[in-house]
DNA sequence: TCGATTTTGTTCTCACGTTCACAAGCTCCT
DNA sequence: AGGAGCTTGTGAACGTGAGAACAAAATCGA
């Protein structure tokens, strides 16, 4: 089973030209400290200066930028406009990309009114709901449209990404509509798992998990023994403490 | 240099009863699947079943849930409640989090009117705005209080975790306070690299990065060739083709 | 021209994360 | 009781990521 590959250990595995998916992560963050470098008018930036305003090791930062090519200049360090473009198009953004937004509730009218995604690349073409009494309403320059027109607005602008800010219920076939209509990539805000075919992207953005994850930590800190020492014997399988409705749920 | 350390190379290292990082931002994903399966009427769950339902692989979770113990039975499965309390009382949410959110503008108003918050172990204790024209007005069942009542609030309500979700510009002064006043756990929505002294923890929520790595992959899919084929020698430096004002930006 | 100085690009090593594969342990049936 | 059949918990192999360290390349001043 295994072939022929002579591999030196250690080395990651990239098709031409891919990049790690650590450093594709950390690419937008260059980017937004080169504009802010280059808004303040600097016009070079060593790699230790760049790792600074974006908050990581220099070491690292050059061997992203590594992956790209070789674009600073030893001595001197990299010409922030040149690498901003550079970084711009790794990424895809030198071109605009149609965006459609499923959903429009709390959530979704704060993206829809949202004015930093048209500097960034993108371009937000429909805002969907299947409420009857939102579709119409005016947000900002746009009109909540009926989701029914999705696949006619995904095949006539284009559209390759669908953000989901429906409930956690019909999330799933909200997704299926959007990737049948030709979506293949998807940023989710529902707080559930969405399953898609091979071939289609999918991130999530869930801020109870984002919470979570700070109270695990909040919790080492006041007190590392502070923990309701629960036996942690399975005989007492079945039989638990006292715990109300706290936790996990799909709740809308 | 090299200390007379002997660790067995390839094991993780982990403080006493401390759990990976990769691990602890799953256990939010498995305490919610459990929910899902214990709303169902289902009582006990293999590791397969599970795993399907928070979207990994079966190994990956057995692994992860025996850092917390050994709470499974062997040709039987979990106990769905006796796991998820067990979860819940890791992570810290059997306890509630007060909660301070900073900046109420759309996204703040989204968070507050968010009603998920309060049955996964957080609590919002207030809403703070330094806008005079926002003070006073009602979202829900709160109020919105000026900013400058914060370190009262933090010391009242013994708030360890804050969100900020006001522009770009005032976050860093914010996080300062929020600091100060003692908070020690961060959400951050703005578009900017805070720093903070060590203790705290941060963790961020930046839409456009999420946007721009979907965007990556998806101009891998859309023609593999079609990327614009720039000259990569650095004699260019300084010449960028013509890039707008794409990009980064730390924009309001 | 040459050496001192600076800073990149890259190599090497260690740490962390994922997955496989299987022994240990539990239940149930005969 | 004992074996068949499952499923967990974990050791080991493999892959990915991070960071220290340094050789290579550029600038600058003498
Ligand atoms: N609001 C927040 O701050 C917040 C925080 C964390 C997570 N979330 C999650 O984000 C999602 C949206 O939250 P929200 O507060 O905006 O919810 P919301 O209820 O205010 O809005 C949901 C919208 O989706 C629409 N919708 C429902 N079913 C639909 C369908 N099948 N097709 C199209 N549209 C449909 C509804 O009409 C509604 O307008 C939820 O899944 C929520 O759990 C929200
Ligand atoms: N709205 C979105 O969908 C969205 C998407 C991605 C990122 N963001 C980011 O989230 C943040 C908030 O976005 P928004 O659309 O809600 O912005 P917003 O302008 O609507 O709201 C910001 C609020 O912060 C308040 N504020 C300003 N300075 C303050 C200070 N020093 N102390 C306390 N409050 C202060 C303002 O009064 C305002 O109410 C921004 O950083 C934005 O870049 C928002």
């Amino acid at each position: 089973m295994t072939p022929a590959r002579s591999r030196r250990p250690g080395a990651p595995t990239r098709t031409e030209r891919g990049i790690p998916e650590a450093t594709v992560a950390r690419l937008p963050v260059y980017l937004r400290a080169l504009t802010a470098l280059s808004d303040s008018g600097i016009a070079t930036a060593s790699s230790e200066d760049l790792a600074t305003a974006a908050g990581v090791n220099s070491a690292k930062l050059r061997k992203d930028l590594s992956y790209l090519g070789s674009y600073g200049t030893r001595g001197v360090g990299y010409d922030v406009e040149y690498l901003r473009y550079q970084i711009a198009r790794e990424i895809g953004v030198t071109q605009d990309w149609a965006v459609v937004i499923v959903g429009i509730g709390n959530l979704g009218h704060a993206l829809a009114n949202y004015s930093g995604f048209g500097t960034r690349g993108f371009r937000i073409v429909a805002l969907l709901d299947a409420d009857p009494t939102l579709v119409g309403e005016r947000i900002g320059d746009m009109v909540v449209r009926d989701f029914a027109e999705l696949e006619e607005i995904v095949a006539a602008d284009r559209v390759s990404i669908g953000v989901i800010t429906t409930p956690a219920g019909p999330a799933q076939e909200v997704c299926d509509r959007l990737v049948s209509a030709g979506v293949t990539s998807i940023l989710n805000f529902a707080p559930v798992v969405l399953s898609v075919p091979d071939g289609v992207d999918i991130r999530k953005v869930d801020l109870s998990i984002e919470l979570q994850i700070l109270a695990y930590h909040e919790q080492r800190k006041s007190g590392e023994a502070a923990l309701p020492e629960v036996p942690e014997l399975p005989a007492m399988n079945g039989v638990v403490p006292d715990l109300p409705s706290v936790g996990g749920g799909v709740g809308a």
